[in-house]
DNA sequence: CTATTATAGTTAGATATCTAACTTTTGTCA
DNA sequence: TGACAAAAGTTAGATATCTAACTATAATAG
């Protein structure tokens, strides 16, 4: 309840950080995909989705969204015939230093009113709570084989 | 990133321990809407929209669909002759029980990897994050007056 | 009292997400 | 090597949510 609250006003926050950076339309998950093109390079349709966790179908759609106002282009693979590369155009590029802005203004925002101390045990205790949550549901799915 | 990524693991397990209850098509807004009910036998959309933090027109949707179900009825406010006042119908109240076995669920399913003291600090710092999260959220929208 | 403004709720239209089903290509195994 | 299973991606259809606009009622101010 409390966590789904704090997820709901960063979202909206987040929003409007891109809204004011002249990415209206671009939400938090395109930005997940362009984080890691940022990282690596290229990624296929598939390392996306898994990077962003959403399904590929919701991969589909944002990677359009982002080829329609330019910012990535898709290629075909050399290696795989079935898969598809996406890379950042130089538009995408150019937008690196806004992105890494607008992520610290985030976690600025959200650790503020802890000190350091509070603010890394916050995170251990997420990190514990998060690990024991895809643990459970790994063993349940597993349940069904 | 943390919070998004439990918020959406909790989520969809809610979402098949109520349809496991028999509830499918429930969602947790719906949830939130009857813990209101519960706890006040009865209550109108205005009430249920603040309380659930959806706007009033995901409200009607989700109270139509309650309706729909028969867990709910809507009646008119003998007060004000623009409110609606939902109220459980005998269906919902029967339902009281498994929400709260669902609920209590939850909670030790997020909180049991960590101590109790553990749990204490978890929900400390992440109250001391939403108060700021909100003041600052309503300190900006105070700007546009 | 009447005219304006505010409030409660709904309707309409848009968007992000999901699951299921489909196509194409690759891998496997008998 | 030829059939069948697995994988990458897309398309189609459903759902939860939002904002904007609308209707009806209540409150207020001259």
């Amino acid at each position: 309840m409390l966590m789904g609250r704090i997820h709901d006003l960063t979202h909206k926050w987040l929003r409007g950080e891109l809204a004011a950076a002249g990415l209206s339309g671009i939400v938090p998950s395109h930005g997940d995909v362009l984080a890691l093109l940022f990282m690596k390079g290229e990624a296929t349709m598939h390392e996306l989705a898994a990077f962003a966790h959403r399904t590929r179908p919701t991969t589909t759609v944002l990677v359009d969204k982002l080829e329609e106002v330019g910012l990535v282009r898709r290629m075909q693979s050399e290696d795989d015939a079935r898969s598809v590369v996406v890379v950042l155009t130089a538009e995408g590029e150019a937008l690196r230093g806004s992105f890494a802005a607008i992520s610290k203004k985030l976690a600025s925002r959200v650790y503020s009113p802890l000190s350091k101390d509070e603010g890394e045990m916050l995170e251990k205790l997420l990190n514990k709570v998060l690990s024991n949550l895809e643990a459970a549901k790994n063993a349940e799915s597993a349940k069904s084989d």
